[in-house]
DNA sequence: TTATGATATTCGGATGAACGAATACTCGAA
DNA sequence: TTCGAGTATTCGTTCATCCGAATATCATAA
C-alpha cells in the first residue's frame, strides 16, 4: 500500500488536475489533439477572444502540457504528451458509464 | 475529427475534473483505494477535521466518484469506478516523464 | 426515550482564478 | 526604422470554493 507523500500530491494537482479543471483549457487540448495551431486560429475556432486563448495557453504551457514552436510572428502551439487524450476519454467513457447508471444518455441513438 | 459538444465538455468538467482538482480529494481517492472507510477513519489517516472531509466526500458522492453504504452510525465509503485510480496514476507518470524532461527527478536514487 | 458516537450541514471570511478591456510586446516585411 | 499582424500581459472586478468553528442530524444501545 503506497502511501503517496504530499507534495508529489501537490505537484500533480498544479500541474495536471489543476490545468484541466477548466471547460475552455479542455476544448483547447482536444483542438490541438486534431493539429498544432497558432493562437489567433485557436481563438477563431473556439470563438474565444485572443487574451483569453492566449492565458489559457500560457497556463497549459507552464505546466508543460503543451510546447510552442515561432513561425514568424505567429506562436504554433501542440500538444506535449498524447496520454493527456487519453485521461480525458477515459473521463468520458467513465462519465458514460456513470450516466447510464441511471438510465440517462448522451446522444441516445 | 470529432468535435465534441460543449455540453459534454461542461459534464465532463464538472463531474470528474472539477472534483479532482483538489489535493485532499486526491488523497481521499488514493486512501479509499487501499480499502473502503468511513469518515472518521480516514479523517483520523489524513490528519484532517472531520467536517472537512465529510464535505470532500460530499462532493466526490455527487460526482458519482464514491458509493456510501452503512455500517450502524458509521458510513462506509469507497471507489465507484477504479478508472480514476488509471487516471491519476497515468497523471503522475506523465509527470515523472515531464519532470524528467528537465533533469528534475522524484525520488532519485 | 435518552445518551452517545458518527456524520452532515451551515455560516462567515479568505483566497484564488477567470474574464473583459485596454495595452504592451515581438517579429518580419518594406 | 516604421508599420502591421500576431501574441502576451496587466488591471480591476466578479465569482466560485475552500476552511474553521459551531451546530444540527442520524443511528443505535441502554
Amino acid at each position: 500500500m503506497p502511501v503517496i507523500p504530499i507534495e508529489e500530491i501537490n505537484l500533480l494537482h498544479n500541474n495536471l488536475c489543476q490545468a484541466i479543471s477548466e471547460p475552455k483549457r479542455i476544448q483547447i487540448l482536444y483542438a490541438l489533439a486534431e493539429q498544432p495551431l497558432n493562437v489567433t486560429t485557436l481563438a477563431a475556432l473556439l470563438e474565444t477572444p485572443q487574451p483569453t486563448i492566449s492565458r489559457h495557453l500560457a497556463i497549459l504551457r507552464q505546466r508543460a502540457l503543451v510546447t510552442t514552436e515561432r513561425d514568424g510572428a505567429a506562436v504554433i502551439y501542440r500538444l506535449t504528451d498524447p496520454r493527456i487524450l487519453t485521461i480525458l476519454d477515459t473521463m468520458r467513457q467513465m462519465l458514460r458509464d456513470a450516466l447510464e447508471r441511471q438510465s440517462i444518455t448522451l446522444n441516445p441513438e
